[in-house]
DNA sequence: TGTTAGCACTCCCCTTCATCGAGTGCTAAT
DNA sequence: ATTAGCACTCGATGAAGGGGAGTGCTAACA
């Protein structure tokens, strides 16, 4: 059943009123606002038709419409549509030299925040497709050996590995050798545990211990960095009399804490983004990945830096959220990120990331 | 002006009834509840000599008391000369290997605020006044030079130093020895820029790449941690009508998503630390560090893990709580938590902190 | 002199009730 | 197809009033 020209103009309109106010909208409301003059009397009948396909409800007999989960979807996969204009409103706040990743990001999620006054996440860039750049071991002290991982774009990861009996120079030196001709230059999903083996099998069977730090190095490299995110403005969601009732509340807030449910959202919206082209995801009310946020929106938008890393920016809201703004925004900060990005390593990354 | 032992007596008993109830008590109340057998009108007198000392308060007249914040400061001092029980619910949850330290630090969090229904919070240790145990630079490509410094207690620093021009193995030898020598063995605070210079003599004023290097390395010991602290269980407060009105909660939820102010309360704490014996604190309402819990209390406990690192653990929550039970856990978790470390720093430590 | 019973009083809270107004659905006229 | 009009619904608002918990004070009692 399609909607007539008029009936999607009220249907617009009603949405953008209820954006605005919170309130249930009348019909009187919509006749005066809307461009084509209508009585209230027709406004009813049609919104009477609306209501009737699910894209508008009524609290309660008698009260005005406020949109569905399918309203808003239509508003959004309209709006979607639309050609995008510019914000740029940002752009001083992450060109302001932060050398640092994760000040960045933590930045990003705050001018977010407070620019869109809704909750906002990002996700650190998952490297995992990522290929290895260095490898060094380095004794120290008699019984410690320290594992220095670097992949490609210099993020590092460490592990303090104890050996049970002294390893000499030399054999170090070798295993450095056998670790970086063997690994340099292969992605983290194509070292296999038969890689590994072949390095013991290369290595002699010289010792137990030396199979024990090769393992150890491997287990550092596969280790799962749980995925960071930082978030910012979970307050703003008491600004909204709808999502601010305790019960609620406490709901999103458990999810902002416990990044677990965030980094569910992250996951989601790295699968789906496959078959989406615009890198923009908006998930309405019963539609959203995770069951705490089931009263909200959530808008994400998938962002690249181009070895390949994917991360994920995330605007959580009340259902009447601004969608156009939100949209403009995201896209507009993926933008962003894109020319900060590649300025930064053409100059060389001065900062470095947390390693694990 | 002293209490008289049955006005400590009834003022503990509103104290306790209020922490249960979160409603104001009655002198009918109070005069069943305590051993002293006493009418309702007798209490009534002595309540209204503890409303004028500042014990106690009325929301309105013909309302029944609840403990003011000097009230509540008696209780719990009075709590404090306790003799201490045991408190062994969480031993498992410690126990339960998590071989790395941020698991442990998230894990406790958790366990404090399941345990007593409040918002928790744990920073990471502090190790300013370690001492450098190791540091290490690696070539990796032409113009890029990796420094990992280990700090006693096994936390790295990386650092990815960007040079002008390549340097080659033996000078690079050269820096490993002049670093180790002249850095290895003084804490932190001891390198002064004296040090850097020192060190720069030494290595002769070969050239400005060098000295560069040597500066990264300087600032990247020298480089503020920013303290890292984990919370847990946010969403208690909305268990306490008292804190979760709109305003209230915003406040509260701003502070624990911006770990600013918490880290404040770390940094409070850890200077009040001196002058106290216990090791824990507790401030009532307005005694609170940050503004933002001027409605709850929050208590803090200092522990130390034996190489001189300190770091803070906290709960925040009404300002009836459960002093006597949330004392007792704190010292209970700083307790097991010493424990935990001994016997895992003998056992050698697998896992491994943040870098920088 | 300390304790207690009794009583009038205060003030909050809850329920009830009536009113108001925004908004609806329906019908009849245009 | 549109609109004016009207009866109706229902939540929100506020006033009124009863109930109850608790107080302060006074007078009696041990």
């Amino acid at each position: 059943m399609e909607l007539s020209g008029r009936q999607e103009t009220i249907l617009l309109a009603i949405i953008k009123t209820y954006l605005d106010t919170g309130e249930p909208v009348g019909s009187r409301t919509i006749s005066k606002y809307t461009d084509l003059n209508l009585s209230s009397a027709t406004i009813r009948n049609e919104m009477a038709d609306l209501e009737e396909m699910g894209y508008i409800m009524q609290p309660h007999t008698s009260a005005g419409r406020i949109p569905s989960d399918k309203g808003y979807r239509f508003y959004v996969d309209h709006l979607m549509a639309d050609k995008e204009r510019e914000v740029d409103e940002m752009k001083e706040i992450l060109i302001e030299k932060a050398d640092k990743m994760e000040q960045v990001l933590k930045q990003i999620a705050k001018s977010l925040s407070v620019n869109t006054n809704y909750a906002a996440m990002i996700s650190a860039p998952r490297y995992h497709q990522n290929k290895l750049k260095f490898i060094q071991l380095s004794r120290m002290g008699d019984d410690q050996i320290v594992a220095v991982i670097v992949v490609e774009g210099n993020i590092i990861k460490n592990e303090i590995i104890e050996t049970s009996q002294f390893i000499d120079d030399e054999t170090l030196l070798k295993l450095n050798i056998l670790l970086n001709t063997n690994l340099n230059g292969l992605s983290i999903e194509e070292i296999s545990l038969g890689t590994i083996q072949k390095m013991k099998e290369q290595a002699g069977i010289h010792s137990e211990v030396i199979s024990d730090v090769i393992d150890a190095v491997g287990q550092a490299i596969k280790a799962d960095e749980d995925l960071e995110i930082y978030t910012s403005g979970a307050n703003n969601i008491f600004k909204y009399p709808e999502l601010s009732d305790n019960e609620r509340a406490s709901e999103i807030i458990t999810a902002f804490e416990e990044k677990k449910q965030l980094s569910d959202i992250v996951y989601e919206t790295l699968q789906n983004q496959d078959e989406e082209s615009t890198g923009i995801q908006v998930y309405i009310g019963e539609e959203s990945p995770v069951q705490n946020m089931k009263d909200c929106s959530v808008v994400t938008a998938t962002y690249e830096l181009d070895e390949g890393m994917k991360g994920t920016i995330g605007i959580i809201g009340p259902k009447r959220m601004d969608y156009d703004k939100v949209v403009k925004t995201l896209k507009s900060i993926t933008g962003q990120l894109d020319v900060l990005y590649k300025k930064d390593r053409n100059k060389g990354q001065k900062g470095n990331r947390k390693s694990k």
